[in-house]
DNA sequence: CTGTTAGCGCTTTCAA
DNA sequence: TTGAAAGCGCTAACAG
């Protein structure tokens, strides 16, 4: 047993022709090694946990792709969870994901102060948050820069001459829409302009999410000439809600976005948004957990900047 | 050890106040069963494998989700693979998925008759298909029927009153642009018009073909006045380009596809398409696969209505 | 009802 | 260079 295990792991000490017999037969008799096995023995499963909210979000399969295709080619498997923006099933996706002995686990928590977070961030399993963190963390951590995203585009609208400037955002425990809010704020305040309250609207981060941003706006006495949305998929969904109740685009509204998903290019008039460096962020959130899980290496947080 | 195992796995022959005791212990010292040892011991990962082509397209960012939730409602667990279309990271995907004793397979073949699929076909690991098949296969599969969806959609722009419907399809090896070509075939011969060669082309299907596609139309003589794409994401290429060559539609071009991704309600005018009922697909094939494994019926072929 | 023993397939250590 | 033995954490079978 012992000499068939060092031919087919390449070890030195196995005579040529043992050798060769060896992976010929395993050849013939379709061997595949036992990797459950060797994980049990090793302590170490050669496999990663890729924790979402949901796949249907164009920004995640994005994500997913990166992450596979990073981790595939480290000889590394990948066991996809979801959590479906629901704080229970999150909970019991990481149990899940526990129970198999991964290796280290990326990370999109649905919201990053829930105490099963927290429990998992100070625990032993090496884990890189993507794209959402709790104020204050420390650890592995690879997202955009959401405070100078929003103020870039933001500003735009700002430079552009506009002066009541509403805001779309989120209303669950993303960390993500409360950076964007500040980056948005940031704008303004560094315009002199005053913040209000009152031009904040939370709907969801969807193209459905738009549609009923478009019925907040019709409600409202003195209309906003621009809103900034939290996404790309909301900014399009007000979008569409307007035009097809007969306004002229960007005359009657001017509209910008967050994430650059494909959408954002496909619309008419093209959506100006901000780009998430979103294959990066996958890559070098696989990369990250990788150096941690084979050299060691402590986590950094990492902060790319949006296009 | 025994009788821990006993109680945490909800045996009778334990004693209440025993179970008690282990249950609080284990959680006092956060214990978390070791998935792998059981599974070496059982011969049963309680671990599936999907292998899709691409996590990007929407079609698999839905299909993979629709996995996901009705595998985790089963307790089970996803290993995630992707051969972005290319035959021999498929085949190291697959072996990769066995090394980790997956107990069957979800999967869209590249190259349906390529060997190792073959192989894999013939194999003891439960199989089933997503969408894709080989000619003549018996086994497991879920997916649309691709010829009658292209009939329907096809013969959609015949009742209109086109007579030159071109179709785009794709040029590699997979079965579903085989089967459309087919329906599209049917939907000209039962209204006698000849099938001509020379009006079909392929093109990625991706939005970019369409896009080339638009460059294919523009150099033929005498154009058609329809087309009939192979799915949404091309014929939504094909309509920005021509628009953003200033062409009016659905005037100068009528356009449908398949597949009914979000993005063709969202394109103006909204692009008529045929849906394929993807969240379906995964759930019907997860179920088939589970019950597969669980009870071992025998997987069956299941040709979805498209819509 | 509880404890002991064996063994899943592999790799590490040590002996031949 | 090869073989034998031990043990990773768990559960099935059986003894107490």
């Amino acid at each position: 047993v012992n000499t068939v295990s060092r031919a087919l792991t390449g070890k030195r000490d196995v005579s040529a022709k043992t050798r060769e017999r060896i992976l010929v037969l395993a050849g013939q008799l379709g061997y595949t090694p036992n990797l459950l096995a060797r994980s049990l023995l090793r302590g170490r499963s050669a496999t990663i946990g890729l924790l979402v909210t949901d796949c249907t979000n164009p920004f995640y399969a994005v994500l997913i792709q990166a992450v596979e295709e990073t981790l595939s080619r480290a000889g590394l498997g990948l066991l996809l969870a979801t959590s479906t923006e629901d704080v229970e099933k999150e909970r019991l996706a990481i149990a899940m994901l526990r129970e198999r002995r991964i290796d280290g686990l990326l990370f999109t928590p649905v919201d990053v102060d829930a105490p099963h977070v927290h429990e998992l961030l100070s625990g032993d399993l090496p884990v890189v948050l993507l794209g959402r963190r709790p104020a204050g963390y420390k650890g592995g951590f690879v997202g955009t820069d959401n405070v100078r995203g929003a103020r870039l585009v933001a500003g735009h609208l700002l430079d552009q001459g506009h002066r009541r400037v509403a805001h779309l955002t989120r209303e669950d425990a993303a960390s993500s829409a409360r950076e964007r809010l500040i980056g948005y704020r940031k704008a303004l305040v560094g315009r002199g302009i005053a913040f209000r309250r009152d031009l904040v609207h939370g709907v969801p981060p969807s193209v459905k999410g738009g549609g009923l941003a478009a019925e907040w706006l019709d409600a409202r006495a003195t209309r906003p000439t621009a809103v900034f949305a939290y996404n790309d998929a909301q900014a399009v969904g007000l979008m569409l809600a307007l035009q097809d109740a007969g306004i002229e685009l960007p005359a009657g509204l001017s509209v910008v976005g967050f994430d650059d998903i494909e959408l954002a290019s496909l619309v008419r008039p093209a959506l100006t948004t901000v780009a998430q460096p979103t294959e990066e962020i996958g890559r070098l959130g696989a990369e990250m957990l990788i150096a941690r899980i084979r050299e060691g290496t402590r986590s950094r947080m990492i902060l790319l900047p949006p296009n």
